[in-house]
DNA sequence: CGCGACGTTGATTTGCCTCAACGATTGTGG
DNA sequence: CCACAATCGTTGAGGCAAATCAACGTCGCG
């Protein structure tokens, strides 16, 4: 299992010993999934947490009108799920390229955090990043405009544009295919400015 | 102190033996504001959450171009905090009404997770129900128009509407106050359709 | 009583959407 | 290996949602 960026990510967030860490990782289990496999599907139940260590993951539901709409991106080192374990999942999973990721369920999750508590802030500041990152869409989702937010999409995803297609990202920045080509093409300036 | 409300949000999470609540209730200070009064500006040192017991409190940014931007309000009942502790705020935090409420040291809480371990349940139930509210509040941005955002807001908080002024309630839902009163007069349906 | 804060209304403008058409690229079956 | 279809990105015309700016009425409060 290629546990590298899986370990880092760990001591990213707490500093665990060796026992801590195997036991970590016994509760992980390595998976690929290939391109447009799903990996959760809306209503299913959910239990699952993910790291990407290669490839693309997003979650999305469907709106009232029938149109995908993406949520989130998940690359390389970084954690995605549905919102609430053990419920019905709001959200579907799903790979946008062939993806190396690792799955852990959040039983076993639960069981880990009894017999090493130092868990509990590993997943703690995991929910408050994820937290501060969606306070902070909403707010840029109210006083930004579409194009101010593709820049702050360039910065968080480098190079996301050249790998997957682009109405996905339309979607995550909640404008049309046809809108987000025009502020492309209108705004090369900004890309300029967004990797200055 | 009056803890009623207070126990009774702690009881909706975790179930508590009687030591375990009074060594929570040891580390609350309850507080008062006028209306008006901030308890959080942006910038300042911030590691305190808040418990509305009564009266109403919002949080907001100001934003590139100067205006105040609200993101939440606690009522009765409600959490409300900055988003992440030890840290400049990123947010202010003001009452609009008079308002009686209960803080909370961050430091004191991690403390006390240490000594009761069930606390750590407790916290994480919170942050996933606000981590959870928030990315439908993404997805609603994305794929929802103003009034039925406005319907949106009706449902989470009924009387709100008539405690505060509206230009308030506008800048929570992302609109100008004349547009909100355009809302308003065009949707009186919208509201019927809430509370039925 | 008078002033300032608040809500409303209307005219105009802007951001973004819908629909339609059209190249370019991809990939797949023959 | 080619031909054709499907997928994808782009462009343009017209329309709607919401912003801006300005003016005005109302109310609560000093």
């Amino acid at each position: 299992m290629p546990q590298n960026l899986l370990t880092a990510a760990l001591a990213q967030h707490v500093s665990l010993t060796p026992e801590e860490e195997s036991a970590f990782l016994a509760i992980c289990t390595a998976q690929q999934a290939k391109k447009k496999e799903y990996l959760l599907r809306t209503g299913e139940p959910n239990h699952v947490l993910y790291f990407v260590q290669r490839g693309c993951l997003r979650s999305f539901i469907i709106d009232q009108a029938g149109k995908e709409v993406n949520l989130e991106f998940a690359v390389e080192n970084y954690w995605i799920s549905d919102v609430a374990f053990n419920k019905p999942a709001l959200l579907s999973i799903q790979a946008l390229e062939a993806t190396q990721y690792v799955q852990i369920n959040s039983n076993a999750f639960d069981q880990l955090t009894q017999e090493h508590p130092v868990f509990n802030l590993f997943y703690r500041k995991l929910l408050q990043n994820g937290y501060f990152a969606f306070k902070k869409r909403v707010l840029s989702g109210m006083t930004q405009t579409a194009a101010e937010n593709y820049r702050d999409f360039l910065l968080k995803y480098p190079d996301l544009g050249q790998r997957i297609p682009q109405y996905h990202i339309a979607s995550y920045l909640g404008i049309t295919p046809e809108f987000f080509s025009t502020i492309k093409s209108e705004g090369l300036d900004l890309y300029l400015q967004a990797i200055s």
